[in-house]
DNA sequence: TATGAATGAGCATTCATTCAT
DNA sequence: AATGAATGAATGCTCATTCAT
């Protein structure tokens, strides 16, 4: 018996969020579709009508997620071309986003091993590309002579990862407001590119 | 049959081993029993002559590598009490530590999530121990207005978290030589922390 | 491929009547559950759209013949408060019930040991009802001075494992007739019971 | 290491005893020969010493059992060529021994089809032997006149029944002592036999 | 779209048994 | 006799996936 009402545009955020919270509490392999849809209101089944495997489930979402964020910090430093700036938005944006959002961060950093070889190549590639943002952002900043720094690539992957983990432990509950951790990580991150100060 | 001069002291590190490497590959959950018999040169019921369910050999595995990684740190910096070495030794300990012992690295940052209740709370709190250690230092080193902080909370998570993601992406091939790496997380960490200097 | 007009209905009775057959012929602790899916024409996995373990289907099974079992004897005995008549009605009931329906009698008494805690005390307190039914029948029987006893729970308990182990010997294609077996209990329990015309 | 002190004399007695107690409690399907091992304070392997398999384990304790059973019983009955004085020495020694070595007699009672096929109607012949004496007391019993019966076959099978069953609710420390039930059974087997008297 | 019975491959785990020491 | 690591087959159970309705 169908349920009445039921449609597309309420089920598949429905099957989405509660993926999304399954994944972060136990991890994509422990998640199975039986809980997935009994969480979801529907019939195991019924799943298959948004996606057609478990596995593009999961490709599918950290897409979304990973596109979102993307498109999130390329809007916000598109604004300015100066890169004491841009790198103050583009750590800004990404802290934020991290905490706001930091369920989706989350399965979208942690789960990648679990996708197919194909998407697996796919999502890396949009990741690589908040790396070469960043490395540009520094790379400007270096030629400029705003900043300085020692090694850029390791440089780049450090910030990256201090940004990226915030979702790991930041909890919306927990003493550390958003605004304070915004404030100390552009200092954190102005300081280590700054190096001309020392 | 069984196989001649097999014994404990070799059966164990063997089976160690080529779970961590598996681990690494697959992830804990897709890693079963069987591969890791295989791997290991033994069939999979002599497994549990070594552990009593897959999820104790994680248990095992994590909280020997923990511990291991624990007494080389504090073994490391007890030889001064100055802020500013102890937190060049302790850099310099974490990142040669992550890039030769990449893999147990990785699991023992990884897979938590995996452990059981019991087993995940012990292993949080042992987790938990390097950050007082380096919570400890930079609070020191503040006092001796060796170093200046926004938010010490906050400091101590990120510089902890660019030191375990190093397992996340260091490769013995890559480009990056250990001693480069070394040198720039001392330099990046020297700068976060010590503000005073801009 | 799916099996064109499975369906509940159908398949549980099947299930039902060959996991009986199993039981009867090697145990409870040997029956598995391949061989009781291939008995009844699905895949192993299908059962546990059934139960969902295999002692839950053993709990199943014993209630649903217990509570037959129960039913039929307090519907038979209703129609009469005479002892005699009551205690004529009881056994014949027993007799015949256990005749027609050994292998599920079989099960019901001699599987218990095999029922988790829980299920184990549930079942025990039903078959208690037995007991008591019998206990009361033999008591009014006293009390009216119809029946003379020397110790009533041996008594009872004496009738009752007489009147359940015929499930262990009765065979249909056997020499002994249930109507024979019905007369023999009857008159042999009655002398039990009339101690008085000793 | 070899414990000192161990020997045949004292570790198959331990092996014995153990087992028909965990047999008692669990069933011998569930029984283990790792519980057995460590019940009996010896490593699994070391019980292969005192028997070939676990089945074969089974098959020499029921055969001791019955071999007791039966040497017991005729040897009881044997002072006397009176039939009825033979039934009262045949209900006394099977009560007596059903009550004080309870577990054993549940063993040999309930296991018998766990047994593989050859020691399985090796026991069956066995088993037969005390059906073969009490109908042979109560043939004897009806020619002489001193019994009257309606259906010999199932008048033995039901004393039998009621006999070997009292292994299965005897407790030692129950309220029904040994003497009053070799009482009330005396009086209640005399009772279906004694016909005549009606 | 939704249902739910069915599939079939896969998994962790158990356990009787073997055997070099 | 005893040990304990190893074997290998078997078992209960899970789960992604299919499909007739």
């Amino acid at each position: 018996m169908r349920t009445v009402g039921s449609s597309r545009e309420k089920t598949w955020p429905r099957i989405r969020t509660k993926g999304i919270d399954l994944i972060c509490k136990t991890g994509f392999e422990r998640m199975n579709l039986r809980k997935l849809a009994k969480e979801s209101g529907i019939q195991v089944g019924s799943l298959y009508n948004y996606f057609s495997s478990k596995d593009e489930f999961l490709y599918k979402v950290i897409c979304e997620i990973m596109s979102d964020l993307l498109a999130t910090i390329e809007e916000a430093i598109e604004g300015t071309s100066n890169p004491v700036e841009r790198l103050r938005i583009y750590v800004r944006t990404m802290v934020v986003w991290h905490c706001e959002r930091r369920k989706e961060a989350y399965v979208s950093h942690n789960e990648l091993k679990s996708l197919p070889k194909a998407g697996y190549n796919e999502v890396r590639s949009l990741r690589k590309r908040f790396e070469i943002i960043l490395g540009d952002i520094v790379e400007k900043g270096c030629a400029s002579g705003d900043f300085t720094v020692a090694c850029r690539p390791v440089t780049v992957v450090a910030i990256l990862n201090m940004l990226t983990s915030i979702s790991e432990w930041y909890r919306p509950s927990g003493a550390l407001r958003v605004e304070l951790i915004v404030d100390t990580y552009e200092k954190l991150i102005g300081n280590m590119l700054l190096l001309k100060h020392q």
